[in-house]
RNA sequence: GGAGAGGUGGCCGAGUGGUCGAAGGCGCAGCACUGGAAAUGCUGUAUAGGGGCAACUCUAUCGAGGGUUCGAAUCCCUCCCUCUCCGCCA
């Protein structure tokens, strides 16, 4: 979420920031909005105070009353109704036996009614500040993270800019496409898979089930000597989590919702991870904090009817290991390059070639300021794809999240950063076409043989009974 | 799922209608004492928003949301969560 107080402030930055990013957004009206709140807030704050005087005063009275009538003897009975039924402490018998008892009387009533006027015209207040608010933060939870000044600009995917290659792509010797791989070698089942859910759910066997844990592993125990905390965090989270870190309100129908609870299911760990310290004030000295993640990720994948019908890239439900830095402001930029590395380091050890792209203001995540896409080389089919999405997101994400750090004295939002560490299944499929060989067998690399138990996949016909 | 108990500041824990943002303790920070430390004493120690150069000040917040009242941590309603017992279950 934007800062109100920029939108208060600086509206013309933010108009400039979002039409950076290809959005045409009445920042105008936001500004007006919030002023408005402001002052209705200034109005009503104003009004409370005198209010609160008044009920003091009538606190005030009614002690000197009940002091006052403590003193008199009770001379004669007298059952009439006392003026309000909240002064039952004060002794009635006695109001008559003094003026400056009935002067009081006189006091406090009028000071009640006082009070009630009051209350009156805040409560009044407090609805217009209410309504008004609330439509503004709804408006501020549509709107995207603005760009960072080093954000390339651009008006579509196309201006993205890649930053540096490592290895060297080349075409595969036979050059099948992993689904292909997939079928001969045994490793998954995807025509089946529809019977047990629907197109885009894939399951695996065999070798193919063992290498998407081997691939997991090897990630997390990667990561966690490059001093990252091992996390396993809950596949379905609810609303609050999903508008923390950014994926609601607006983009409700990427996502699996449950019918009759307040759940929705994990898109990324990235969700349970912002929601993991929401509300929180974390100090200083343990920042920055750096988590690994894995998770089962679902998406609907809603408007991509056709595109990636076949193997392992596009799924409702597949497996990542997520990165995740909590930290200092004037450290994410630094953090940015680390998280980035770390990521890279996955592919490196696997020695798959890849291509660092770096997106440009068009085609930036909702959350993100600045983010890097990792695209491996499909050697099969001959292209980049992407594998990972390092994003820094700045104090957005932290905003609505509430996630703040000690400084000194003063409580100060931290940054968040994201990104992929790496996806489990394009990792998998760029790893069967760049390993592929001429006798129909997938070699292992060596870093995941340990995990994988082997150094060679082989068809099913050929291994050994 | 059924029955009961309970949610107060970093923690423990008082507080059942009137200067209560909240006693007391612990913890933490600063100062004093000390050769240094312990112990002790004093002072300070929530969050958000607004105003002020600042000292400071105003408003809100005692699980959340409503209600009663001039006034609510305290009374009423709804919801959420935690704990104990029973049932069920991996």
């Amino acid at each position: 979420m934007l800062d109100p107080r920029l939108i208060r402030q600086d509206p013309d930055h933010v108009a400039k920031q979002l039409t950076r990013r290809g959005l045409a957004v009445d920042v105008d009206a936001l500004h007006q909005r919030a002023r408005q709140v402001q002052k209705l807030a200034d109005d009503r704050a104003n009004l409370q105070a005198e209010g609160k005087k008044v009920s003091r005063q009538v606190g005030q009275r009614l002690r000197l009353l009940k002091e006052e009538s403590d003193k008199r003897p009770v001379v004669h009975s007298d059952f009439s109704e006392p003026p309000t039924d909240q002064w039952p402490q004060v002794n009635m018998e006695a109001r008559e036996e003094s003026a400056e008892f009935v002067q009081l009387q006189k006091e406090a009533v009028a000071l009640e009614a006082k009070g009630k006027e009051f209350k009156q015209q805040v409560t009044a207040l407090e609805e217009k500040e209410k309504a008004l608010q609330d439509q503004l933060r709804q408006e501020l939870l549509h709107l995207p993270n603005l760009p960072s000044p080093q954000c390339p600009d651009g008006r579509s995917e196309a201006d993205n800019v890649e930053r540096r290659r490592w290895g060297d792509p080349k075409p595969a010797a036979p050059s099948l496409e992993h689904w292909q791989l997939g079928k001969t070698l045994g490793l998954f089942e995807s025509e089946r898979s529809v019977r047990v859910a629907q197109s885009r759910f894939i399951t695996l066997l065999g070798q193919g089930a063992r290498l998407e844990r081997a691939l997991i592993q090897f990630m997390l125990d990667l990561h966690v000597s490059r001093g990252y905390t091992e996390v396993l965090p809950p596949a379905l989270v609810n609303t609050a989590s999903l508008t923390g870190s950014g994926q609601l309100p607006k983009f409700a129908e990427e996502s699996f919702r449950c019918a009759d609870d307040d759940l929705w299911l994990s898109p990324t760990a990235e969700v349970p991870l912002t929601a993991l310290h929401r509300d929180d004030i974390l100090a200083a000295a343990d920042l920055p904090r750096r988590y690994v993640a894995y998770s089962p990720c679902f998406r609907r994948e809603a408007g991509s009817y056709g595109r990636d019908t076949r193997g392992l890239i596009r799924l409702h439900q597949f497996n990542k290991v997520e990165l995740y830095w909590f930290c200092h402001p004037d450290a994410s930029e630094a953090a940015h390059e680390q998280l980035t590395a770390d990521a890279e380091a996955v592919l490196q050890a696997l020695e798959l070639p890849y291509r660092v792209v770096e997106l440009c203001t068009a085609d930036l995540g909702f959350s993100a300021c600045r983010t890097y896409d990792l695209e491996v080389w499909l050697a099969g089919a001959g292209a980049y794809r992407e594998i990972s999405s390092c994003s820094t997101c700045g104090d957005f994400q932290a905003r609505r999240s509430s996630i703040r750090m000690k400084e000194g004295k003063r409580n100060r939002l931290l940054h968040t950063l994201n990104g992929s560490g790496l996806a489990v299944g394009r990792t998998m499929a760029a790893l069967l076409e760049w390993y592929q060989q001429p006798d129909g067998s997938v070699a292992i690399p060596q870093a995941l043989q340990p995990y994988m138990g082997c150094a060679v996949i082989t068809p099913p016909s050929s291994a050994p009974k």
